[in-house]
DNA sequence: CAAGCGTGGCG
DNA sequence: TCGCCAAGCTT
């Protein structure tokens, strides 16, 4: 059962034809001991989510944590679990909290998709989070990896996870020297992380990946003076450790631009329900106008005429000063209009309007950029007064 | 299966 | 200032 390591371990990657070979060949109850071992004296046992094997805590943590980094998501995991203390309270809320208390943390897909899980789970599993991590991953907002860690967070599964983390401690460990975002290198990594999976133990050592990649393994400058695995590390023996993993080919991302509109009526605000789709899905945020319209000026006055007549009279009108909001895969110049309304006029067929207070915008389902917005023009009590 | 989907921090 | 990066999932 003991298999020879040795030739496995010292080998690179060439390409992803590698993944033929057996799994077992990749099996080395050393790298999990070691992993283990370091986890229990270096490794992290104090965060927010640790220290209990309550499903719920985990679950919100693992979807919290998806692309998000720990520091980000203390904050609003503390707030979280402080308004929705368990999976039936969130099922059970409204889901404009739910969104409202997500608003700033991103990808706010992971909050719809928590809580159409959370109704899933008192609807359909009685309130108990499923220990299968294949039952787990077939729950909205759960992939493999996610599904792994719950699992074997909570119950102790014996499941492999591949987050950001494992991919880039891999590919420097197994010197990986092919982009891992590309789907057969991607294969290969999971049938590793499945082989090199501890028989016992499986808590401390997924903590302990995904400790090493946070705290030791990092991108840029790397503890390999401290790290358990150096003296097995490919990347470490052959001065690669900032050449792997591979990035990925980058690619210049669109520009687009907005308008988005400030209209406001003595305390109220005029906002927008966004759709499900597409970005800040779910939230509210300021009506826009299309960009299209700002092709020209004269265009562009008719569309902002047009746009606050739905709305009320206009008493005055101010372009505040623009600004860009920068995503991974698009960049947005944003152009804030303060309208102030003398006349509001209510019509019918606009359901996905609402006047919003705006001494509730600190707590409103808002993008980042907008609540940040909104709270800087608002503070100045000269703008509310009009 | 490549593209879409946020935000804040850091060098 | 700005590009890069961080506990992925969905379509």
């Amino acid at each position: 059962m003991k298999r020879v390591v040795s030739d496995t371990r010292s080998k690179a990657i060439p390409s992803a034809s590698s993944s033929q070979a057996p799994a077992a060949a990749w099996s080395d109850p050393g790298f999990s001991a070691d992993v283990i071992s370091w986890q229990k004296q270096h490794g992290r046992h104090a965060l927010p989510w640790q220290n209990t094997r309550d499903a719920y805590r985990v679950w919100l943590s693992e979807i919290m944590l998806q692309q998000t980094q720990v520091a980000a998501v203390i904050p609003y995991y503390l707030r979280f679990l402080e308004t929705f203390p368990t999976v039936a309270s969130l099922a059970a809320a409204p889901s404009e909290d739910v969104m409202a208390h997500w608003s700033g943390l991103g990808y706010y897909s992971r909050a719809r998709n928590l809580h159409k899980c959370a109704q899933t789970i008192v609807g359909e599993y009685g309130g108990v989070f499923p220990s299968d991590p294949e039952l787990l991953e077939q729950l909205p907002g759960i992939g493999r990896s996610t599904a792994a860690a719950i699992s074997a967070f909570s119950y102790g599964t014996r499941a492999a996870i591949l987050d950001g983390n494992v991919k880039r401690v891999f590919a420097r460990v197994f010197g990986v020297e092919r982009y891992p975002g590309e789907k057969a290198v991607e294969n290969e990594l999971w049938l590793r992380a499945v082989a090199l999976l501890p028989e016992s133990g499986v808590e401390a050592y997924t903590q302990g990946l995904m400790d090493l990649g946070a705290t030791l393994c990092t991108r840029n400058s790397p503890s390999c003076q401290r790290c358990p695995l150096a003296h097995r590390c490919i990347a470490y023996a052959t001065g690669r450790t900032s050449e792997l993993p591979i990035r990925k080919p980058k690619k210049t991302v669109p520009e687009r631009q907005t308008t988005m509109l400030l209209i406001v009526d003595k305390d109220e605000i005029l906002l927008e329900q966004r759709p499900d789709k597409g970005i800040w899905g779910g939230l509210l945020s300021l009506p826009e106008l299309a960009a299209e319209s700002a092709s020209s000026s004269a265009q562009f006055d008719a569309a902002m005429t047009q746009a606050v007549a739905r709305f009320g009279v206009a008493t005055s009108q101010e372009k505040l000063s623009m600004f860009t909001h920068v995503f991974t895969h698009f960049k947005l110049h944003i152009t804030p209009y303060h309208i102030a309304l003398a006349r509001r006029v209510e019509r019918a067929g606009q359901d996905q309007y609402a006047w919003y207070p705006l001494a509730k915008m600190a707590d409103a389902p808002l993008p980042a950029p907008v609540k940040k917005l909104l709270l800087a023009v608002f503070r100045e009590p000269d703008l509310l007064t009009q």
